[in-house]
DNA sequence: AGGTAATAGTTGATTTTGTAACTAACAACC
DNA sequence: GGTTGTTAGTTACAAAATCAACTATTACCT
């Protein structure tokens, strides 16, 4: 057909990475989903005020590389929910501290558990080094 | 703070997976978007019509993992566009063989060149070992 | 053959995302 | 101290993804 048709789709590495991410997801997603009707974002905000602490939405959005528009729905789906408080920083009144509620946090222990159990079922199979490979070289890809 | 705070996000697999198809994404997406119009499951359902000829949407969806309805919008608008024909499958007259058209092909070549530039620029600065158990690695978690 | 179930693909309604424009508060500069 | 430029966050609108329901065709089953 063409000159360079040995390339093929299944070792492209943003597409390996895309399939691989995304079948990875699937069973994670579900239990914050069904047990807590969250989104990705909900969840990775939940994750990073559970993890370390108060934080505005501009910290969290820099942190995960999170579009602002984004942050700002899941805090406003969060807080509606109970799982946060917003108040305002007595510094700069433009921005909000955000801290998780006795619920919120609850939820993102209870998640993080099943994360980490999960985390460590994904790579049961594999070899701890190629393990260890494969989270330096992801590490270096996500810049 | 609670027992198992030494769980980082930054090491959850399926969020350094993400994070790492995302960043590895967004330059080549420009490219398809930019100068073909196009968004990543055209491209993907080029790609494959391009690699492998002729094949029905269903086809495609099962190697690709992409739901039907996500093929058959984007199997449309690469018809529009006029990158391939449909013509009906004689002996199962519910699905259709397509076929790129040779202006879709010449698509196809050009992006898969691209591609296979970007990939070799991905891992150039990694060791080759240690990409070859980076994509084994992938390969197996995308199942 | 006739009826029921399954399959390929499409369409429509709803949800989620992306983009751009906006408000409110701060900063800097003259 | 007022004008101009930034920044944090929100809102409105457009684009895209998801999910359910639909059509047309084929398979199964008795």
């Amino acid at each position: 057909m063409s000159e360079k048709d040995d390339f093929d789709l299944q070792y492209f590495l943003p597409y390996m990475l895309n399939q691989a991410a995304e079948e990875s997801s699937i069973a994670f997603q579900r239990h914050y989903k069904n047990r807590y009707g969250m989104l990705r974002t909900e969840w990775r905000v939940l994750f990073h005020l559970g993890r370390y602490g108060e934080m505005t939405a501009k910290e969290i959005g820099e942190r995960a590389r999170i579009h602002k528009t984004k942050v700002s729905r899941a805090v406003q789906k969060l807080a509606d929910r109970r799982f946060l408080t917003r108040k305002k920083d007595e510094n700069d009144r433009r921005s909000e501290r955000l801290e998780l509620t006795q619920a919120g946090l609850a939820a993102y222990r209870d998640l993080r558990d099943v994360a980490q159990e999960y985390d460590a079922k994904l790579v049961s199979g594999f070899d701890a080094e190629d393990v260890a490979t494969l989270r330096r070289l992801l590490a270096r890809l996500a810049g």
